[in-house]
DNA sequence: GAGTTTGAAACT
DNA sequence: CAGTTTCAAACTC
């Protein structure tokens, strides 16, 4: 096969991301420089040709042991941007279309590819070439191995991908549906293009196997050939045919309609549509039911990338393994220890294969997402400062109109493209009902103290002074950072530790180990504590709420008007506990009987109960404060950084719940500073997404944020304790006078139901 | 920034 | 379990 003819196939074999009216509204949401040129590559991994006739070979989409198709595809640029999204519209459509002349018996075949007429070629001119840049379409087939439901995933997803760009009318909503339908008609495209191959062999024998090979071999060897097969369509588009889109719109009814539309120009008529009906029909039928895969695809492709790039910080919660085991076929690889062994491909696959209903895709979603979230989280803030040195790629997001890789740095970091990608899938995440609500009941009640502490704003990990600042406007354990010396942060003197933190560069620590480094040691220095106080990293205030709450297992639990408290009482004798010394004052909840402490002062309440007025209303005022200081925290930061958008908290708190020991909140600043700043550099879409996350964030105002057991809540000397899990986990009730002896002294069990640290599976 | 105070954590 | 020591954060100057 000569070069010519590759070009030709790989002029045909376009790519799907970058018409994508989701890349589309990255791109144009992005202040920097418009990609000139996206070089996609696209793998068809998993397709394989089975003969069953020897002769006449049969197209699968099976398995991964198939021959690679791929395809590569250029030119992307500002026109696209302003002309794609019409191109849902027809009329609109034209300029991005063009023909193909083909000469070449493969060619030929090549022409069964595309949906429209055999002289159709869905390239998209982009003239205006400033930037280049690789972004790979991640190889989702690829490791979908064996499903078998594979095929029908991706009818599903093109069918909803066509209605939406059908109902497209404007730009704005077209970027809006591509959000949701972006992949989808990319992959009924691909499909579509398959099952014309498959049809086109039965026809005209060709030789695909050796064709698809010489394609994968030329568009992922041979770099010349793209950069000429730019130019060569540059040429091309002059003629102006159907759009991409449109053809692909008008694919279904033309396949049922006029199964020799697409053989227009093909006198051999090698490729008989009407063949191919059969096929496609069926797999739609059996699809129909599942239109709503976008987030999954769409989250997939971009998690993937992110946790082959991500680190963690946070330490890892040995009980997330078994709980999410538990949960899901495809959640094994679902906690943290997940990302050490390398379970991307099951990850993956939990995103490719659909489930039977949406609450099920939704759940695979919230746990994967939740994952790859604390990856995110981790690799943006180790981009902001690091201390692990040990991946090669890191995210910089400082750098963020920095040089863009021309090798195959696959969603590179220092590509504008992808933070909006990220942003626009914390954003998407959201905006689908995709919250973490199940987390989120357990990340309130972990949650450090107050709710100021997400701030990321007031985060700066530089300065003493700052972080005096830091803990002056909160009990912040949200950024966590030490000085310690002696314990070499394997003790809970150490707020990074005691956190379930790695430290990292904003401490000053002497001597430290608790570093990824010294994973084993930090674990183990874990289990020696935890043997003798199994609650000793449990957050040490347990905040409550009034509202009724449903457990994990949907027994709705009775009212239970529980105070936030601190677990175990403070001890103060000279602050009064009018300081920072206390830990109930720091952590924003008054005392109780819990407390040893002399001359009690507590603003927040007194153990004496002189100030039981306060408690009895603080039930409801400290899920107030909770939700009430977010909002002001949002406003302050906001006034505070009038350019900057805020990352509400609820957005940011459930991106950095996902990982720690307990499921205990680790890093909220960690995350939203870097997203924060992300924000900043995309004023462009500030207002209108930030706008969306208000409404978000009033949305998770409801979620019930207490799920924390009984003998953590209460501040009561004695009370029933019933709690149970999938990982009970025996804890010593909390350090109190009068309850540890008749606790102790009974043969009662108290269980910490464990906290799951990653997104429920439970979507509602 | 150095020194002091404080109370939790750790140890005996 | 109580007393003591160690430790690091909080605080003051």
């Amino acid at each position: 096969m000569d070069t010519p003819d590759k070009s030709q196939i790989y002029a045909t074999s376009l790519t799907k991301f970058e018409n994508s009216p989701v890349f589309n509204y990255i791109n144009s949401l992005s202040p920097i420089e418009p990609v000139k040129s996206i070089h996609t590559e696209l793998t068809f991994s998993s397709v394989t040709f089975a003969s069953p006739s020897s002769s006449l070979p049969s197209l699968q989409i099976s398995s991964n042991r198939g021959s690679r198709f791929s395809l590569r595809r250029h030119q992307w640029t500002n026109s696209s941007i302003s002309e794609l999204p019409h191109s849902g519209n027809e009329n609109t459509s034209e300029a991005v279309s063009e023909g193909v002349q083909h000469s070449d018996p493969r060619a030929e075949c090549v022409e069964c590819l595309t949906p429209g007429s055999s002289n159709e070629m869905f390239i998209t001119e982009i003239p205006n070439k400033q930037l280049e840049m690789e972004i790979e379409i991640p190889k989702l087939l690829k490791y979908d191995s064996g499903s078998p439901n594979s095929n029908i995933l991706l009818h599903n997803l093109t069918d909803a991908g066509s209605e939406i760009l059908g109902t497209m009318t404007s730009p704005v909503e077209s970027n809006k549906v591509s959000l949701e339908g972006g992949h989808l008609f990319e992959r009924e495209l691909h499909l579509r293009k398959i099952c014309r191959i498959q049809k086109n062999e039965e026809v005209a024998g060709c030789e695909w196997v050796a064709v698809i090979s010489d394609v994968a071999d030329v568009f992922t060897s041979n770099s010349s050939i793209t950069e000429d097969n730019i130019e060569e369509k540059d040429e091309i588009s002059e003629d102006p045919g159907k759009s991409f889109i449109s053809s692909v719109l008008q694919l279904p009814q033309e396949e049922a309609v006029d199964p020799d539309n697409e053989d227009s120009g093909d006198p051999s008529g090698s490729c008989k549509q009407s063949e191919m009906i059969g096929p496609v029909t069926q797999s739609e039928d059996i699809a129909m039911d599942e239109t709503d895969q976008t987030p999954a695809i769409l989250s997939g492709n971009l998690l993937d990338k992110l946790q082959q790039r991500s680190r963690r910080r946070c330490l890892v919660y040995e009980m997330a393994g078994v709980h999410m085991k538990k949960s899901s076929p495809y959640s094994n690889c679902s906690s943290s220890t997940s990302f050490r062994s390398g379970c991307r491909e099951a990850n993956i696959e939990k995103h490719l294969v659909p489930s039977k209903t949406g609450t099920n895709n939704l759940s695979s979603m919230s746990s994967a997402t939740g994952l790859h979230l604390n990856e995110l989280e981790t690799t943006l803030n180790d981009g902001m400062a690091s201390r692990h040195e040990t991946v090669a790629s890191r995210m910089q997001l400082t750098s963020m109109a920095g040089s863009i890789s021309s090798s195959k740095s696959y969603f590179s970091f220092q590509n504008p493209l992808t933070t909006d990608y990220l942003f626009l899938f914390l954003f998407l995440f959201f905006h689908s009902n995709l919250v973490l609500r199940g987390n989120e009941n357990t990340a309130m009640e972990n949650a450090p103290q107050t709710s100021t502490e997400v701030v990321g704003y007031e985060c700066d990990h530089s300065s003493p002074q700052k972080k005096r600042h830091k803990s002056e406007h909160a009990g912040s354990e949200s950024c966590k950072r030490c000085n310690c010396r002696r314990s070499k942060c394997l003790k809970l003197y150490c707020e990074c530790f005691a956190a379930g933190l790695y430290c990292v560069e904003p401490c000053s620590c002497q001597d430290c180990f608790n570093q990824l480094a010294h994973e084993g040691i930090v674990l183990e220095t874990r289990k020696q504590i935890e043997s003798r106080n199994p609650i000793a990293f449990a957050p040490k205030v347990i905040r409550s709420t009034k509202c009724e709450s449903v457990t994990e297992f949907g027994e709705e639990t009775k009212r239970t008007p529980s105070s936030a408290r601190h677990k175990r009482g403070c001890n103060c004798r000279r602050s009064s506990c009018l300081k920072r010394y206390c830990e109930c004052f720091q952590g924003g909840v008054g005392c109780s009987f819990s407390c040893r402490c002399e001359g009690c002062k507590n603003t927040f309440g007194r153990k004496d109960g002189a100030d039981e007025t306060k408690f009895e209303g603080e039930d409801s005022e400290a899920v107030k404060n909770d939700v009430g200081s977010c909002d002001d925290v949002v406003k302050q930061s906001e006034e505070k950084h009038p350019d900057i958008p805020i990352i509400p908290y609820e957005i940011a708190r459930p991106i950095i719940q996902v990982s720690t020991f307990d499921g205990k909140l680790t890093k909220s600043c960690a995350l939203a500073e870097p997203c924060a700043q992300l924000l900043g550099s995309l004023e462009t879409r500030k207002s209108k997404l930030f706008g969306r996350m208000l409404q978000f964030k009033a949305c998770l105002r409801a979620i019930p944020e207490d799920e924390t057991p009984e003998i953590l809540k209460s501040s009561s000397p004695i009370r029933e304790v019933k709690l149970a899990s999938p990982n009970s986990k025996r804890v010593s009730p909390p350090h109190h006078q009068l309850q540890s002896s008749a606790v102790r002294h009974s043969n009662r069990k108290l269980v910490l139901i464990s906290v799951p640290p990653y997104p429920s599976l439970n979507p509602l």
